[in-house]
DNA sequence: ACCATATTATAGAGACCGGTCTAGCGAGTT
DNA sequence: AACTCGCTAGACCGGTCTCTATAATATGGT
């Protein structure tokens, strides 16, 4: 006689794990023998929980990740006194997750949206929903500052385009200092802008 | 009575083909069964010709697909009339590459960076030493100028950036409006501090 | 209170493909 | 002819994702 866990919490748990290791490893890279060992689930509950396999697992996984940092990305916005401020404190927020985690932890889509982004529709879908939602509370910012509609999601653009980059490139090189010379060039960049 | 490959081709052939899957798949999704097929090589020499394994195969397949990208980037930067003229080629070259491959072929480094280089240090030295040459070309481009050597390479860092990042959002959008219009304000932006 | 039934959850095995290695075949040379 | 060297076919072990048969819990009628 087992205990069986109740109603939904071991979704929960393993979307949550599943949504590090994907982040972190990518789609190819992740098993799905891994993501329930480290979720202390049930080997055998993922086609109940996930009947779309793998894949409806890591797009689901995708969703929740670029959930998350989306909401730490709208407080970090909210908080800033100025566009600069609010560039680099994404630029900090993402050094602080590289730094914290030995640079494992980098964008929580880039890896898995290059990886099974060709591959697998519904993955795509949810990479392209996540960098969609970070880009419209960026340029939502944008707007609120008086810039135009138009410019304001051509500035988000350019800002997370060059963040993310950076981000590729301080992975690579295990070095953050790719991230702060990027934000800070970009961060000027967009205060002559928006002073325009 | 079958002919063998003559000395040193088989390697090549399997080395080209290798870089093309890597680049467009990632390390895990690659399979050495897939490239040996497609590369019309036999299934055992692949230990003969790299005892290193999957993993050498894999660091230099990146190694050639890094330096054949970057003598194209250095053809394209020599003929650019203007710094503006500089971004926008390598932007197009992306696009082209994009649109040319149904959006598989991005970035010959970026997808085997983030897919396996924290598993593997040789792959990431391997992407690290073609990051580290294309920076290398775009700042001595930029140095030739009349900028400080060290604005010439925080530049170079940021078009870099810049590029992959929007190479990025086009690859899981779809679409290269990203990359044209991310190359229009990085192309202003140099404009005027090489004036500077 | 009791049992039948539907729902929720799980264990383990099945089918398959991955990278790796070793034993042996081809060709060129002495 | 015999020997060496370059090269390769095929099998190995381990791990992958997936699925089905079964257990545990909740529900509702008597």
């Amino acid at each position: 006689m087992v205990m069986m866990a109740s109603r939904g919490e071991t979704r929960a748990q393993v979307l949550q794990t599943a949504s590090s290791l994907f982040s972190r490893q990518g789609f190819h890279a992740t098993g799905v023998t891994q993501v329930l060992a480290e979720a202390d689930a049930p080997k055998g509950s993922l086609y109940f929980h996930f009947p779309g396999g793998k894949e409806q697992l890591a797009a689901e996984a995708v969703s929740v990740g670029a959930g998350e940092l989306g909401q730490v990305i709208d407080t970090l916005i909210e908080r800033a006194p100025d566009p600069a401020s609010a560039i680099t404190a994404m630029a900090d927020l993402l050094v602080a997750r590289l730094e914290g985690s030995d640079f494992a932890d980098g964008c929580p889509i880039a890896t898995v949206a290059l990886d099974a982004g060709a591959d697998s529709t519904p993955i795509r879908a949810a990479c392209r929903a996540g960098y969609d939602q970070w880009l419209a509370s960026i340029a939502g910012y944008f707007a609120g500052l008086g810039v135009s509609a138009e410019t304001a999601s051509e500035l988000a653009l350019l800002a997370l385009s060059s963040l993310e980059g950076a981000l590729l490139l301080a992975k690579t090189r295990r070095d953050t200092a790719p991230l702060h010379r990027v934000a800070d060039r970009i961060a000027a960049l967009i205060t002559q802008e928006v002073a325009a």
